[in-house]
DNA sequence: CGTATACTTGAATTGAGTCAATAAGTGTGG
DNA sequence: CCACACTTATTGACTCAATTCAAGTATACG
């Protein structure tokens, strides 16, 4: 089997957008779009505070990247509105996608020296940034917030532990209907269900994600419209006709 | 590319040898192999009775499975002799390892209902067993035991992503040789350089590791010895001759 | 010491990749 | 508003790495 080859160059410019506590909505995280989800969620108003008046906030557009892989690791991430995309690269280009980060999700935490994946902005990004050594003070304080972050960790790695029996595992068109049906979930937990999903993410980034080549990817949704179960109004809208059929396919029966 | 297919039969009796904490070594913990690496490591004395008091010591023979994928959770288990094998299974019977945990590494914690993987032994097993009630009373009480299990699932979690990154993109002897060389690595921070390497796991066991065949791996292997990179004195062992050409073999540089 | 299990190796097959050509979007500026 | 350039997606023809199938050989164990 030969290896996907998405050779990724550093764009002239990564750096990140970044204002103070100052420019968030007034009654500060009150209005926040993850305030049911993220890890601060169960802090009282006080405590909130508190953690708002440290972290800072930023915003990234489309393509920008956060950190590279390597770069000296310091600071956490909280996602607050748009998705985050993390990446691995081999020496020779190769690369691997290893997660679209949603909403709610907080990445960057961990006790390495330095980032061992890419972070960069698969939309428009806004982010709530604290360091780690602010983190380890709120761990102290409150045993809760602890609690929502290693639950959130351990969310992130039985994610990590399902994408590894896929990449081991499944076969190209599994491979790809499970990725749908998983956002399909994720966006129908927010999103209206029924109507055209957006799918953000290029093909490369599909492929990247699945191990595969963005010619197979293609292929595979072909062959997922021919059988009735995707339309396809667009590269990147997805309409599922029939999720049962979609899901029959995401694990063999034999 | 076809799939591996490694038919898993649930063994008659599973239920594992379990004693009191009644008969671990004297003054408890105090002689526990894993003293310096768990997650308990940092407790004062009198705190560590207190949670020794709580855990329930496990013994397991090889091969005897803890818990199946699917079965309710409520545990959380910490290794302090042997390696605990984890995997998980699709449908029609293909597995998937997703990891062999040596001592002092912590599995089930994780806010599942039920476990997400099958968690038996590759080696002669000890555990210690607290429930998740106990966990999360320990965390609240003790905000650095809580930070120590946050760093030991990020360790897994970068690991995991480490997999991701071999299982989608790298080609049979890269998986082959980095597996390898982690194994390598793992061994002399415990064990003797230089000597013989025990390879505890079977062929097919490294094969549902790293998402090949057992041929794929048995060819990969003969070609390492013919490259002058190992020796093979029994199915079992490995010597390794060349360090650095393993390390150059684990991922191309094109 | 025999029987089951695990490992190696060869031959043939195949799923997914590479390479390459077209098609379809997406902008940008005249 | 259209023409040009550029990127992204689809599709076909061919290739190849790893699989399957099938012996044959070691190894372990009761």
């Amino acid at each position: 089997m030969a290896i996907g080859l998405t050779r990724v160059e550093r764009p002239a410019c990564p750096s990140p957008v970044t204002t103070g506590p100052a420019d968030a909505p007034d009654g500060p995280c009150r209005a926040c779009a993850v305030r049911r989800d993220a890890v601060c969620a169960t802090l009282a108003p006080q405590d909130l505070n508190r953690l708002f008046a440290m972290v800072s906030r930023v915003s990234l557009e489309v393509d920008r990247v956060l950190f590279y892989e390597g770069d000296p690791a310091g600071d956490v991430y909280n996602v607050t509105d748009g998705i985050v995309r993390l990446s691995k690269l081999l020496a020779d280009g190769r690369r691997q996608v290893t997660g679209f980060l949603p909403p709610g999700s907080i990445f960057g935490f961990g006790s390495t020296a330095v980032h061992c994946y890419t972070a960069d902005a698969l939309t428009p990004l806004k982010l709530c940034r604290f360091s780690r050594v602010q983190l380890d003070d709120f761990l102290q304080d409150f045993p809760d917030f602890g609690r929502r972050v290693l639950a959130k960790a351990s969310g992130e790695l039985r994610a990590a532990q399902d994408q590894i029996l896929l990449l081991g595992r499944k076969s190209a068109q599994e491979k790809v209907a499970t990725f749908l049906r998983d956002w399909l979930r994720e966006a129908s937990a927010l999103d209206v269900a029924g109507r055209a999903l957006e799918l953000p993410m290029t093909r490369t980034d599909i492929a990247d994600y699945l191990g595969l080549s963005t010619a197979t990817v293609s292929r595979v949704f072909t062959g997922l419209v021919r059988l009735g179960v995707l339309e396809l109004p667009s590269a990147h809208e997805v309409v599922v006709r029939r999720p049962d059929l979609l899901d029959d396919l995401t694990e063999a029966t034999n």
